[in-house]
DNA sequence: CTGAAAGCGCTAACAA
DNA sequence: TTGTTAGCGCTTTCAG
């Protein structure tokens, strides 16, 4: 086995819990045992074992996080940049991957929940009811989701919905659709309330096809019914799903802007390269998993007292190549 | 604090070492003991504190996943794949990203070593010298690269770049580039030796403009290079560097694959959903996640008297959009 | 088959 | 400022 305190101890020459304070507590020593700790602790190539340290503390230093689909693009920034935060902390993060089922979700969390200080769930499955039973047992901070007494981050689809809206609107688009998401998802929801209440105030036609998975696959077979809905404009969950429909539509003889113009959601990679380039709502993603660790490390160290936090993050329209007036096939972009 | 194994041992009149027993080798409790506990612990909510059973048993049952780039389309599905067979093994795996930082890759490495089994290390672009130094402290696996001594999974990228040499030299190529990718890629460097070897086999004038970042950006910067080098077929080192390429080439009023041919490397999301289409060389990266995992149980199982495995992973050229026979544009596409 | 006891590596009172 | 002493939750001999 690896080097131990103990033998820092013995090799110089103070008790084990001098050794300890030098790393958990240093101004405890005096400035000459520190150093010498110090020097032969590095020579050793000593690493306190943060295993045995949670035994007695309580705290770990590790954090979860769930998400529902890693190849999703719409995670790996998230993930990217939570695990960053966390190690600027000095926590190391599990990644758990739920297949989008909620019970592997639950099982999951209890599997793990013992090893973590807290975790981190992203855009959940799982019924609040559940997160409220499961919360006694690990701090948690749940993002696009809101959960009662949880610390959120919220990243606000609706204000980047009604721009979109009010965009295909100012195009000249008079019925439009909306792709929503898998049922369950706060994300869709908040798109349909939003641009339910849109297409209203602009004096749009709103069809809703759902629900959608939320993958190319998903817009690919919703193809056939937005070929059908008459719609001209349509917003899609995420920009998997648009792609997926442009592809689709396509495949219909329906070119993208030329015949409809298509709104994804998450300003991803692959919606960035896609020729046209895609007209997106951005989602903050790395901001969000930054500022989910730092509440999650407050409501850590909180404990139950804390009071939860809301964050909610602004979202945009981005405005590229897969949106045009209506009804002007070969029409110059819009400025 | 939760339920712990005291707490079960009390509620169910036993001793703490057979509740113990119950969970670590439950042949040694009589069946009825077993029910007993078992119900107990369901009733409590009990469940064995891993942290602490590592500390006896210096088995973590955890796993560090090394990455450059979470957000580098490559990584994800390997990602998913490597914790979910880690889970099917009881196994949770720390997800780590280096950002393409050697130094952080090492601090990483010292940083989780003491809380893991062993670690998967992806296209590290640590120096060997370093990885053996380390590997004193914990098992490896990597992936992507060769170190003496260590089990390996290789994507052999090599079979697909003499495939892609050979397509665009049938497509009538006489001049082709390859885009290579950081200094100290290991699939780099075997991209380059394939690509020589081949084109020398093909009689193709090859040249190799190198280094890329592995990025879009890399390949939008390499626009220029590629459009004086005369090449009309492009290998470049992956899918994003392929997409950059070709929004470079479009700025500049060239074509593709009108006025050039571009093959990537990945078969990534963004290839498979980019028109055109393009034409990559996969790498089986969910299979390489996998299989790295069941090698790293191995490597950690057998101690340090195991023998190292290499495993190598068939690639294909997967012919789609991006290439065209040369000189003829508006050329019909390949059969 | 079960209990008792020691100890994994570390921290946290408490004394000195 | 440092050493002493007790554990944290669990496994693992060793007896019984």
């Amino acid at each position: 086995m690896a080097v131990t305190i103990r033998d820092v101890a013995r090799a110089s020459g103070v008790h084990v819990s001098t050794v300890s304070r030098t790393f958990s507590a240093p101004q405890l020593v005096s400035a000459e045992t520190r150093n010498r700790v110090l020097t032969v602790a590095e020579e050793l190539g000593y690493r306190p074992n943060r295993a045995a340290r949670a035994l007695t503390t309580g705290r770990t230093h590790n954090l979860g996080l769930i998400v529902a689909d890693i190849a999703n693009p719409f995670f790996p920034p998230l993930i990217k940049a939570a695990q960053a935060q966390a190690r600027e902390r000095d926590y190391h993060v599990f990644v758990a991957d739920t297949d989008e089922d909620p019970l592997l979700e639950q099982e999951l969390i209890e599997m793990l929940c013992k090893q973590v200080d807290g975790v981190l769930l992203c855009s959940p499955r799982l019924s609040n009811r559940v997160i409220e039973r499961l919360r006694a047992q690990v701090p948690f901070v749940v993002v696009n989701r809101r959960v009662k007494g949880l610390s959120t981050v919220l990243m606000d689809v609706g204000q980047g919905v009604r721009a979109a809206v009010e965009h295909l609107a100012a195009l000249g688009h008079r019925r439009i659709a909306l792709l929503s998401g898998p049922s369950g998802s706060w994300t869709s929801e908040e798109m349909h309330a939003a641009a339910t209440a849109a297409a209203d105030e602009s004096g749009l036609e709103l069809t809703v096809l759902r629900p959608n998975e939320p993958t190319e696959q998903g817009g690919l077979a919703a193809a056939a019914a937005v070929a059908g809905s008459g719609a001209t404009g349509v917003l899609c969950y995420n920009d998997l799903v648009a792609l997926g429909l442009i592809e689709g539509l396509h495949e219909r003889g329906l070119s993208v802007p030329g015949d409809l113009s298509v709104i994804g959601v998450d300003d991803s990679l692959p919606g960035r390269l896609n020729r046209p380039k895609l007209t997106t709502i951005t989602m903050p993603t790395a901001a969000a998993g930054r500022m989910a660790v730092d509440l999650l490390l407050a409501a850590v160290n909180a404990g139950d007292t804390g009071t939860p936090t809301l964050a909610r993050l602004e979202t945009h329209l981005i405005v590229r190549e897969s949106t045009r007036a209506a009804g002007r096939v070969g029409a110059p972009l819009p400025a």
